[in-house]
DNA sequence: CCTGTAATAT
DNA sequence: AATATTACAG
């Protein structure tokens, strides 16, 4: 039965990755005249581009291991995770690149001029690989090593290895073999279909029967600082209000990168979610500001592109493990919802209230202190909020504790019915201890204090030697922050002598406790559901109800 | 299709 | 712990 092999060849992509012009031409004539389709760039990190974009499904690699830019083997890597054989060639033998490149997921490693016969075979590897994986996603484990795990870059070694297996030839038309999710089984998982519904109630029946769904996971990117230093350069030159991932993508030029990765790390900044990874260098800069050029257009799509929110180089002070009951029960206070764009509205000119912010929800031990496009936001646009910022907002980290808040600060008239009620009878929770404490050290510098309702809990505390008092000024995670404001205050918690109080006494001077109430949310029966809404309110019940 | 958000998987 | 992936919505 003769199987149409250029049929097979017709659906297979190679893409040459070299700069040797001669080689390429002559390939290309090669590889065409036996049906393959055929892309070329000329260097590896081209070649990168081309697969982040995902346009082209690739299924061979013939890549000269000396590309130009050096970028030969990442390209290689990246391959690995696409499911792309990557074939190297070279000029000259060499044993040690060869065993590198094979101990790196190089499919062959061939001194060049490739044969015909090669290239006329070239298509049994594609069909191999997605016979060998096809098998693995039907749990047919034998034909893979059970070591590597977590290595994105073993999928080639074990078809290295089983070299005697030779391709068998389907009968099944192999006209969709890019669309067939190959599956590895180790490095491909299964997946449910995880149904949600509008109405936000969480699916949790987990249907067995849906079909066993196989899906690639990208090569794991790590967000260096210096990734995350481009990333931030592309931000700041695509400017607020166009900061789309796909722009992102492009101006930052780094290949291997898809946009979905980008847009997950714009994700994560916005909300201000994201670290660097492990150590950090813990440079001070007194001022990594950029002037952030001002601009502050709207997109022509109205609230998207928001920039994100971080700096470009974060030292990241190491955090603090609390695990102290309340810290982890303490709800999530979403002063995100505190719409900015209702401040605006209660400013003067509601031409402005379409400004888009993103939900700022912030997570546990997350205080952003210093937010440069806060900063900025507040003063160029609506002269809201002013100078103190930052005081406030450290302020009311610790008044929040837990609650991490990401402080818009304007200048509502809401008052925090809640910080101060004695009708919540919290006393004799933890979170409550919290709240009253901070308090407590708030008010201490204004001789105001202790009027109604803090607790005996609280006050026991404080008199018997405010032990917990430094806990909470060590409690919001100062690592996105390298601002003056800053690293006083880091100066000041790492103090350990007996005036810490002190300290923190003229450090923080609060006059105006209206501030603090200005970092509030009034209660409301209004419960923001959706996000999308035009004004969402943040239900500050949270705390209320969280303390029950 | 691209974007944003939240949830969840790895 | 940091990223990736996904559902869902716009």
């Amino acid at each position: 039965m003769a199987v149409p092999y250029n049929e097979i060849r017709k659906e297979i992509r190679v893409m040459l990755v070299d700069h040797d012009k001669d080689f390429v031409n002559e390939m290309v004539d090669l590889l065409q005249s036996y049906n393959y389709k055929v892309t070329t760039v000329d260097i590896a990190s081209v070649a990168m581009s081309v697969l982040s974009k995902g346009k082209k499904n690739i299924d061979v690699m013939i890549i000269n291991v000396n590309s130009p830019d050096l970028l030969s083997f990442q390209l290689l890597a990246q391959g690995l995770g696409l499911n792309i054989i990557s074939l190297f060639v070279c000029d000259e033998h060499d044993a040690v690149i060869a065993k590198k490149a094979l101990n790196e997921g190089a499919y062959l490693y061939l001194k060049k001029p490739l044969h015909e016969e090669f290239i006329k075979n070239l298509w049994q590897f594609v069909l191999r690989e997605k016979i060998q994986n096809e098998k693995a996603g039907e749990g047919l484990e034998e034909n893979f090593d059970q070591k590597n795990v977590g290595d994105a870059d073993d999928i080639c070694n074990n078809n290295i290895v089983g070299e005697n297996n030779i391709p068998i030839i389907i009968e099944e038309q192999s006209n969709n073999i890019h669309e067939a999710d190959v599956v590895s089984n180790k490095k491909y998982k299964m997946r449910k279909k995880r149904g949600r519904k509008s109405t936000k109630e969480i699916n949790k029946i987990d249907s067995k029967s849906n079909a066993n769904k196989a899906v690639r996971r990208n090569v794991y990117i790590e967000w260096t600082v210096d990734l995350h230093a481009k990333f931030m350069d592309a931000v700041h030159q695509l400017g607020e209000g166009k900061c789309f991932p796909l722009q992102i993508l492009e101006v930052m030029n780094v290949p291997g990168i898809e946009r979905l990765q980008v847009a997950s790390h714009l994700q994560k900044c916005r909300n201000n979610n994201w670290r660097v990874s492990k150590e950090q260098k813990s440079i001070h800069h007194p001022s990594g500001q950029r002037s952030t050029s001002g601009s502050q257009q709207r997109s022509s799509r109205g609230k998207f592109g928001t920039m994100p929110r971080l700096q470009t180089n974060v030292p990241n002070l190491q955090q603090q493990k609390y695990h102290r009951d309340q810290t982890q029960r303490v709800p999530k206070f979403l002063l995100s919802q505190l719409n900015t764009d209702e401040i605006f509205t209660r400013g003067e000119s509601s031409t402005q209230q379409q400004i888009y912010r993103p939900q700022l929800q912030v997570q546990p031990h997350n205080l952003c202190i210093d937010n440069p496009f806060n900063n900025t936001f507040l003063l160029t646009q609506n002269n809201v909020g002013g100078g103190k910022q930052q005081q406030h907002e450290i302020l009311f980290g610790m008044l929040g504790s837990q609650g991490q808040q990401e402080s818009i600060i304007g200048s509502t008239s809401y008052r925090p019915e809640l910080a101060f009620n004695s009708e919540y009878q919290h006393t004799q929770n933890d979170y409550n201890l919290d709240l009253n404490a901070a308090q407590v050290s708030t008010y201490s510098h204004s001789a105001i204090m202790f009027g109604t309702n803090i607790g005996n809990a609280t006050i026991n505390e404080l008199e018997a030697g405010n032990v917990n008092f430094q806990h909470y000024i060590g409690e919001p995670n100062m690592s996105d922050s390298n601002n003056i404001v800053t690293e006083s205050y880091a100066s000041f918690i790492e103090g350990s002598d007996s005036n810490e109080k002190e300290n923190y006494a003229s450090y923080f001077n609060f006059n105006n406790m209206d501030y603090l109430f200005q970092n509030l949310e009034p209660p409301s029966d209004n419960l923001p559901y959706e996000h999308g809404r035009e004004f969402d309110h943040v239900y500050s019940d949270d705390q209320v109800s969280a303390s029950i």
